[in-house]
DNA sequence: CTGTATCCCAAATGATACTG
DNA sequence: CAGTATCATTTGGGATACAG
């Protein structure tokens, strides 16, 4: 789903031989490359945030989290809330009424998620004039 | 180059007429949503993630860093790279020597966004046995 | 209402070859 | 060494249409 739902190419790096910097410890950024990158893929993935950002403030059903998440297919929506109940991040309840009801929401460990999700997204918000800055710097340095 | 890179489908969800619920305040989360999208674009790749990940520890050089990210392209890396130039989040230092050698090196944006992308990380390594769990429950529900 | 199944196009990426 | 260019392939994801 993700750009990089799938596992393989997150190999360690090759010990670097004798380190020309210090390199205090075992380096715990390195440590479970693998399985990490599939979680990060999930954070990395555009519609996954979107909603547990809208799930914030409780349950919602399917349309409402459609409508609200402006210019998502159904398809998508769909992909994507099977993919955060499959990970254990939110919780899928039928109400088998007619028509029929289907509520999302987080999970203890959706709601843990939305954490550094979070302040990621605080991050992006404090610096995003500073990026925009950046890239305009860098576009106009690189084609006149 | 992430999935999301574009500022696109990220328009701000339509005020829900009679919120059934309290809502409390206007919602920070939804604020500044187009940009902080493409921001976190590029959190969400793979590979910007690696790379920044493995400038940790100063400077690398291209090839060093193609070798210490097992898996990726010669044309990814530059892409990659490209755009945390571009962002502001790495430099690219050219040493006319021949060979040429040219350094990359996080920025002070940089290390900034490597904190919570840090955080992500340790995170997602301190749920990683839960996620596999919810993983393996829910695809041998689904197809016995 | 909440999905699933198809079709189909555009974008992302890998492989390969070539260059300063 | 550090790229750029090109081609081939895969994949993501929108637009239907249909079903329970």
């Amino acid at each position: 789903m993700g750009t990089l739902l799938k596992p393989e190419n997150t190999d360690l790096p090759a010990p670097t031989r004798a380190n020309q910097r210090p390199a205090p410890m075992p380096d715990p950024n390195h440590a479970d490359c693998r399985g990490v990158a599939s979680i990060l893929a999930r954070v990395g993935d555009k519609w996954s945030v979107f909603v547990i950002m809208m799930l914030s403030d409780g349950p919602k059903r399917f349309n409402e989290l459609k409508r609200m998440i402006n210019g998502i297919s159904q398809r998508m929506l769909t992909l994507t809330l099977r993919g955060l109940e499959r990970d254990g991040l939110v919780t899928r309840t039928i109400f088998p009424t007619i028509p029929p009801r289907v509520d999302y929401e987080l999970t203890d460990l959706g709601r843990g998620l939305q954490q550094p999700v979070k302040a990621l997204g605080e991050w992006a918000i404090a610096h995003q004039e500073q990026i925009a800055a950046a890239r305009t710097r860098f576009d106009e340095r690189n084609e006149p």
